[in-house]
DNA sequence: CACGCCACTGACTGGTCTGTCAATCAAAAT
DNA sequence: ATTTTGATTGACAGACCAGTCAGTGGCGTG
């Protein structure tokens, strides 16, 4: 049955249409849920928006409750990606380390208006469905576990008081806590100057390892 | 057949006054909310929690979306009235305001699972409508600029650097941001813990105020 | 006691949304 | 060229929900 991949490079094979198409109507998803919210999300939308029909929708995703669940699995994949990649690229210090992992939350490919206003929309409904915690708390468990171990060596070079936990937990909703003004602000600060408070507070935490500019070279 | 009041002469009237029915569709609102998500709160569900029936909730707020807003509305002047009286009661010293603000964050008041639940249900709709971001965020404008007072009179008695618009910031972000924990973490920590995060936060931006107990007597 | 007021109920309506399905179309296989 | 396979469409059905309204019953007032 299968006649080889046939040698047209141009046009990809049907598996990846398809994968091509759950990709876009993902795509639509988040720029549906930014732009109506969660409660206001419906399927005919979300097709209105990939430009196609709503049939389409459950064609390839059965139900809207199952899209849903793959266009938050995507989101926390793909976020779960970028610091992860960010941190291999870091080097074995810990400064550089966290470093790595504060500027990853401000990279383009996670920090969009869009996709923050997604994020905002599954946060608001995950708490009283268990099916959205799984895909957000299995992200974060991984997340605060670098996190603290990232935390614990600094300690253990820079001789600061208090436990690991909790400074690994004020790093961690700063970021977290400049994300959410981005959308819940009337007027919002800009971008770097929500970089510049996580680097404040990375400074006031472990002064020996950073600044304000962030981490101290020697 | 109406054998009626005699057999439970406490039980709560058939026809209550104006207002308190509405406080009591309110808080069925909170609940419901924290129960179901934003997504799935209906006007019979909220009618079904408050044991009456869903005309009436129409009767009372004529449309569900203004029932929706004065829920959101009585929560934000509840938490206002709650860090505002705890600040009166503060006195002068912007160490003990601070730590005020601090403490009236955790107040059972307003620290309860439903009232959490219910400010995560409207964030996450806040995003895509005007009408609750007027309310969440007159609040806040309001609350900032107390922060941000109090934090300046403490740059300016402990001489610490940094901006206090960041400075301020982290602390609100900190005590935010544990909040949120409290509601998609899948097993949260406890409240004092929480609480500890704040603490231990105050004393590494402001040591000469603050230690990991709280404000420093004098 | 009678009356009027108004909180309250629940059946009904119009509209919207999710999910189904038969028909259609495009491209690959024979 | 014909067949086959699978993506795509749009009309349709069933369910649910916000909002309406005519009627009910308890409560205070005169």
């Amino acid at each position: 049955m299968t006649a080889i991949a046939a040698p047209t490079p141009d046009r990809p094979p049907r598996t990846l249409s398809r994968e091509a198409r759950r990709l876009q109507l993902i795509e639509a998803t988040i720029e549906t849920l930014a732009q109506r919210g969660f409660s206001r999300t419906t399927l005919t939308e979300v097709a209105r928006t990939a430009g196609l029909s709503h049939g389409l929708v459950l064609f390839h995703f059965e139900t809207k409750e199952k899209l849903l669940a793959e266009t938050l699995a995507f989101l926390a994949e793909e976020y779960r990606a970028n610091w992860s990649s960010a941190l291999d690229a870091a080097g074995p210090l810990p400064a550089a380390q966290l470093n790595a992992l504060i500027e990853a939350d401000f990279n383009l490919t996670v920090f969009t208006p869009a996709r923050l206003s997604a994020w905002c929309a599954f946060w608001g409904e995950a708490q009283s469905r268990p099916l959205y915690q799984q895909s957000c708390g299995a992200k974060d468990e991984s997340y605060n576990r670098r996190m603290e171990g990232i935390v614990a060596r600094l300690i253990a070079e820079g001789g600061y008081p208090g436990s690991p936990d909790r400074l690994a937990r004020i790093v961690r909703v700063t970021i977290e806590g400049v994300w959410l003004d981005m959308m819940t602000m009337t007027t919002p600060y800009p971008a770097p100057e929500a970089l510049a408070t996580v680097r404040l507070c990375a400074a006031r935490l472990f002064p020996a390892h950073f600044d304000e500019g962030g981490p101290i070279q020697r």
